[in-house]
DNA sequence: GTACATTTCAAACACTTGTTTAAATTTATG
DNA sequence: CATAAATTTAAACAAGTGTTTGAAATGTAC
């Protein structure tokens, strides 16, 4: 029985879908429910409201996600030198990509999502990820801080957001690129091309010499 | 007489603070009509629709960053020989500070309506500017392109718009971004901070080697 | 098969949205 | 002042939103 596919998977992916593709404010859950060939009602009994059904299409992706990277996190974590910011970046990858078993296309829907999550409900998203996962994510910034000892925390802050939003916006706004990209330079592009486009970006931009603040004079080198 | 300002002035105040703050499509024209104090249908009666009130808004900052940015990239292409990276960006950062003189906080409310921008009405302010300043902008590209002239025209294509995902999620977060690094550093950032803290990020970024694609799994080093 | 709990369904609800209308008011013009 | 044009106003409109309801249908256990 194909039609007797869960109701509550039947509109997760159709929700998953209109998601990534329209934002999560102009996605209505009768389009979704229209889409997944399931009642109206069916998403408020199933999850409660459309808030509660956001947050189930991102934690099915967050949870295998942050596991995966949890595990690659500890593992670098226990070498006993300091590892260079590409390879701590490029741990990344591996995880992002086995997305794909969670669903097709998972990769690229995940990471849409995870753009649209933060340009739409501005706040909502980050307080959602920094209270589940934050303790995972801290031992990434520990690493880069280890791949960068020369970096104020306070950069190392701000570079990390600048990052965040190279990548979000850049998932976010992923089809039109590629459309772009592929009219402009008959380049074909795939979600894994942009990944490791972004990477070398990402690790200069990170490891940039830091700007030295033209004010009068700082005192001038306090002695170690 | 403070009370006769121009009801099309008071209506665009209001609606910039509002789009900047909560974004275009969660501010409603009751909200802004209320906040400036004049009636619903007068948005319609001087604007004609929402749509076109949200170009008038980004129009006002546009225009004369736009001319301003005009000329100094015709400066630096009269130059003799290629200007570096570093210069070519620095090169924004006057004439958004001078958004200033338009309104007070100028720059900072103009950054944040181009963040929302690029992730609210998914597409069209990316037309909207094409369309408008493509002439302008073309000629960044150029002065980037003779600054780097190794980097291939594809990948400078990804590498600014990463970077202007980096400075639209910036703006669009500015403000919880702020609030961030000021508990958990004790910084005090303003808008011009979080533009000299871009610069170098960006330049780097942009101008990070070229990648070069490793196949699956290292053939344990080919030749040389 | 009866009884019970789970799930589906159509309909309605209460609310918000951008826009339009037509009358009232203000402003400018001869 | 009187006339016409421009502006403001309150009210209504049509369409869309997420959510709730209570009865029907389905599934499960005894």
């Amino acid at each position: 029985m194909v039609a007797k596919q869960n109701t509550q998977q039947k509109i997760l992916d159709a929700a998953q879908s209109l998601f990534a593709e329209t934002g999560f404010n102009d996605t209505s859950l009768r389009q979704i429910t229209s889409l997944a060939e399931v009642n109206l009602a069916a998403v408020n009994y199933h999850f409660g409201s459309k808030k509660e059904l956001i947050q189930a299409v991102l934690q099915r992706y967050l949870r295998v996600l942050m596991l995966r990277l949890d595990q690659e996190f500890n593992r670098l974590l226990a070498a006993q030198h300091p590892n260079n910011l590409t390879k701590v970046l490029a741990v990344f990858v591996k995880p992002l990509l086995e997305l794909n078993l969670v669903n097709p296309n998972g990769t690229r829907i995940f990471l849409q999502l995870l753009g649209r999550g933060y340009s739409d409900v501005q706040g909502h998203l980050r307080w959602f990820i920094n209270h589940h996962y934050g303790r995972v994510l801290d031992k990434f910034v520990l690493l880069v801080q280890q791949s960068c000892p020369e970096l104020p925390a306070s950069e190392l802050f701000w570079r990390l957001h600048f990052s965040l939003g190279t990548i979000v916006f850049t998932m976010a706004s992923n089809e039109a690129l590629a459309e772009i990209a592929q009219a402009d330079f008959s380049e074909e592009v795939d979600i894994e091309g942009v990944i490791q486009r972004l990477l070398p970006y990402l690790a200069a931009g990170i490891a940039a010499p830091v700007f030295i603040s033209l004010q009068p004079q700082q005192q001038l080198r306090s002695g170690t």
